[in-house]
DNA sequence: ACATTTGCAATATATTTTATTACAGTTATG
DNA sequence: CATAACTGTAATAAAATATATTGCAAATGT
């Protein structure tokens, strides 16, 4: 995973919201950025497979937002950035003989699957309209 | 920061729990958990920090729970796991000449000071006791 | 034609996590 | 009181992950 997608296709949406109807290179995003374009392009390929945005090559193309800021919330973006947000798990298999070990990681993800429900929830409430707003 | 500390702390807490009244090894824990004896005694030493667990050192040393498993929810654990949880940032510090780059950061801040709340507030309702009967 | 741009893959660098090693200090027990 | 079994902690190494860079094909406006 690409641990700043959010916010990087946060920022992305943001720009794209402020300057509606053009085409905005990825030069330039990556310029507010301050991260490689190729970053950018990516992040960007994720967003045209969730159909947020179109893009134009050549000279005087780039990246245009194709959905209303109004109708595109933050939840969207928070279901295409991740897989499932979590706490964390421990890296290696945990112990199978050991009771505890057994289960934790089945016990964490129901926990785990409780708060992605919650922060779901609390980011379908954010349009990207008024998110960018507040710059 | 610890990728896994939320969920490493978690599952030393709930072995402490299933066996109250005595002192666990780390390298027992550690075995638990399949990962190195070290890194456990570096979240003991957390949990030793927030008056969670006593240890002892020497011949039949270990840890054992200090606070009530009752008493003890999931929230108290990610609070000294976590600093914050977030959706993440962007690495570099965005551009400051440009709004969205200027205040990206800020937002974003805002927005995931709400998720943690939320967070909280459902990791509150979970004991370690209620937690631990799972297994 | 040419400059500019996306798209994408491959590789390299940097950063972060986790593991290992080493050793000092503590304590139970024969 | 010597020894084995522990904790505690720091320093270093290795592995994993994230980000940056390079290179090039293909598209498009002028």
């Amino acid at each position: 995973m690409i641990s700043g997608k959010f916010a990087i296709t946060t920022h992305i949406l943001t720009l794209l919201a402020k300057f509606p109807n053009e085409f905005m290179a990825s030069d330039y995003i990556a310029g507010s950025l301050n991260i490689h374009p190729v970053l950018v392009r990516k992040e960007i390929a994720n967003l045209k497979k969730h159909n947020l945005v179109e893009s134009k090559e050549g000279k005087n193309g780039g990246v245009k937002l194709i959905a209303s800021p109004e109708k595109i919330t933050l939840e969207d973006v928070f279901k295409i950035t991740f897989d499932k947000a979590t706490l964390g798990f421990s890296k290696n298999e945990p112990n199978p003989e050991c009771p505890v070990g057994k289960n934790i990681n089945s016990n964490l993800n129901d926990l785990y699957e409780g708060i992605n429900q919650t922060i779901s929830k609390q980011l379908q409430s954010v349009t990207l309209a008024e998110f960018t707003e507040k710059f």
